[in-house]
DNA sequence: GTCTATACCAGGATAGAC
DNA sequence: GTCTATCCTGGTATAGAC
């Protein structure tokens, strides 16, 4: 449908160029019909913004954290490192979009975290108040969600000093060293 | 002299609202002269860019890592951490400029990445480098730089979340709970 | 150095025919 | 649902008087 086409073309250049970096004439281009057509669609930009927010959500939804089994609090968590960061290898967009969000200050950005962003920092917070006393819990999950983003979304701009040459972007290696850094906060603080 | 007042309002949008998001007759406003008398200052938009981020490191260099004294490598990576922390604290604008950068894929970000981040890159990898073995340094590195960027350029988002209000924000309590993290792993790996 | 005036183009968004 | 045509505002940038 002409919808969903409209809906990732503007995923994509949200996630590149952010929201004020392209425009709804650029946009309906690389969809292939005229402007007014995507207004047809989308009530205008904000709107497309939220949706493309909400598409991107659900996805993770679905994709991350449904049907995680885990014994332990730490187990759990351990695969969900291991998932969003094959999910982000796979969606090389995904940590770039929220990184928007995250330094976007208009209400917009406030409207996103409660309603889209709210349930999955719940589920790790969840899990990290079993592992470590409840003063630490929220720290070390911003931690555990800014190493992960921070891996992803400054990927490019590492890209050009000479030694980002040497690190391994595998799903598989990113995953482990966010992992290690994290955990040995939790074991340390769960003594 | 009214070139400072232009950089710093400049410095103000561009870590308020990126590039993208503000015009040049939005800076001429506020600095109180016409658009063309901005340009007299400056070649255009992009050249103020560069200007600030360049004004910036300076910044930085002078007040952050001028006069590091310490006897071991993991002493100076620890001062180093408390004085962002209490530099950033004092210049809520400073994160958010970097990540900025860091999320902008256009040759202005290689171009800030080589010349003027550089250097602070590589202070910290050649310290991480006596303390841990060489695979390891610049993920340390990156992770050091990313929970700073994190704990600062995230906050107005994460303030949008009601478990936020318990987190302090006072420079030593950033400082200690990001040296926390890393130190963690450093022990880790250099055993 | 700063201003007014303006060029010129691109921004988001809409009207109304088909 | 899609188009062409258009509105109005605002984008960067410049010319030329003071």
């Amino acid at each position: 449908m002409n919808r969903e086409r409209i809906l990732s073309t503007a995923r994509a250049l949200f996630a590149e160029k952010g929201f004020d970096g392209f425009s709804m004439r650029e946009l309906a281009q690389q969809v292939g019909m005229s402007p007014s057509s995507v207004y047809n669609h989308f009530a205008g930009k904000e709107a497309l913004y939220l949706a493309v927010m909400e598409a991107v959500a659900q996805q993770i939804r679905a994709e991350v954290y449904q049907r995680i089994e885990a014994n332990t609090p730490e187990e759990a968590l351990h695969e969900l490192v291991a998932r969003k960061a094959v999910f982000m290898g796979d969606h090389p967009d995904m940590a770039r979009l929220v990184q928007w969000v995250l330094l976007d200050t208009s209400e917009r950005t406030r409207t996103i975290m409660q309603s889209v962003w709210r349930p999955e920092i719940e589920w790790v917070l969840d899990r990290m108040r079993q592992l470590v006393p409840d003063e630490h819990a929220l720290i070390l999950t911003h931690h555990l969600f800014g190493l992960l983003l921070h891996e992803f979304s400054g990927r490019f701009a590492f890209s050009a000093l000479p030694e980002a040459a040497q690190v391994s972007y595998e799903s598989d290696a990113v995953s482990a060293r966010v992992w290690s850094t994290v955990i040995c906060r939790i074991r340390e603080l769960s003594q």
